[in-house]
DNA sequence: GGTGCGACGTATCGAGCCGATACATCGGCG
DNA sequence: CGCCGATGTATCGGCTCGATACGTCGCACC
């Protein structure tokens, strides 16, 4: 249910609730909105379009896209969203399962937050936020429980990777009070800023995990 | 040449460099050192050590491995470095190229420095920090295109982003400066802490990214 | 005025990874 | 004594990645 799959399925969706688009757009605007780096390949995109379409999600429009030029027209496929797509987009946002806490899922969210109702909104980031508190937890007592037999080296990344945990809940206690402090969200049209950038943001920066905390498949 | 492959391969090498081990294990040692998280499944590990095992550098080992307990003996496979194995394994340590500044790289190169000597260790530091600047530039050039356009909330993740790869650099900077006040290193054998720990880090956290900067598969 | 190059654009293939799952044995606990 | 959870090895389907193929367009350069 959460799998890079369903990230990827919200992306698209999102991406083409803005507007339709062909393939190689969509790439480039899905680099923006998962993080500029694991962007993802054309072995990826196209098969994951013919998905989508199977299941009646999105189809080929036949708007020329940019109607203006009518000779010109390579073999670009616009696809656009089907009225299921839109009520499977609108239903993915409103209900963020644990799922959403997830590294990938979480940065997606946030990119259509602006389509978001605010209390979904709160959700997320205090889900995402205890998340984190797992991991931190899970981290400290594993460096408490074997402090001194650890390399150094491994040491000062658990160090960086557990201060970066710390400042990442930190900002999220931020975005959560400013949104506490937000009036009352309408739920599709966000009071906020203007609706996401219509034009593609070439996005940040992934400060880069240093390790991650927890996982433990492995229970001890 | 740096693909999740390869990372697994030098982990593994590595650890069973310190000593044989059999899968199970290995796969618990290998979520400390490939970070807790993104601990690898079983249906990579098993495989993986197959094709290791086809390439000749591991092999399986008839030492009981706990010469204790002939009795109880479970149906485990121990593996052990070849001599071919044990080369590769140098080999690996010794060459460190661009892929070693990749995320997910460099935390194992981190995690086997003590085995690595000092000029090595400095060029991996120093390529980390000069991979994490390319990102830096990017991501601040996409920032000053388009500020006003973006959504209040990617804004917000690209700053936090910024902010993040900017205290890694830090902690890189740090960590070099330390790499050169130490005296030499001896290739093998590090004066700095006692050998990598024969017990089992836990491993930290990692900060976890907050949207890669630079990808661009598409150029701009 | 051709020709080469880089952007745009769609698409597939092989190799490999993940999550779930199947099996099996062991130690202990009620 | 039966059940559960940890230890162990292993595979399968579905998906992903990176490389690559193929093709068009515009235009800069000589």
């Amino acid at each position: 249910m959460a799998s890079r799959s369903d990230v990827l399925e919200l992306a698209v969706l999102g991406l083409l609730h803005e507007a339709p688009m062909h393939g190689y757009e969509l790439r480039k605007r899905l680099g923006a909105v998962l993080g500029p780096f694991r962007a993802l390949s054309y072995g990826t995109l196209y098969p994951s379009l013919r998905r989508l379409s199977e299941r009646g999600w999105i189809a080929e429009s036949d708007r020329p896209d940019d109607t203006a030029r009518p000779a010109s027209r390579r073999a670009r496929i616009v696809y656009e969203l089907t009225a299921a797509g839109t009520e499977r987009f609108e239903h993915l946002v409103r209900d963020a399962g644990p799922a959403s806490w997830d590294d990938d899922s979480f940065d997606v969210r946030l990119a259509f937050f602006s389509r978001t109702a605010v209390e979904v909104r709160i959700r997320i980031l205090e889900g995402r936020r205890s998340r984190l508190e797992e991991r931190l937890e899970q981290v400290s007592n594993a460096l408490a429980r074997n402090r001194e037999r650890v390399d150094r080296y491994t040491l000062e990344l658990q160090r960086h990777g557990l201060e970066s945990v710390q400042r990442e809940v930190r900002w999220l206690n931020e975005l959560i009070s400013a949104e506490r402090d937000r009036p009352a969200g309408p739920a599709t049209a966000p009071p906020a800023t203007p609706p996401p950038a219509p034009s593609s943001p070439p996005s940040p920066p992934r400060p880069r995990p240093t390790t991650a905390p927890a996982d433990p498949t492995s229970p001890t």
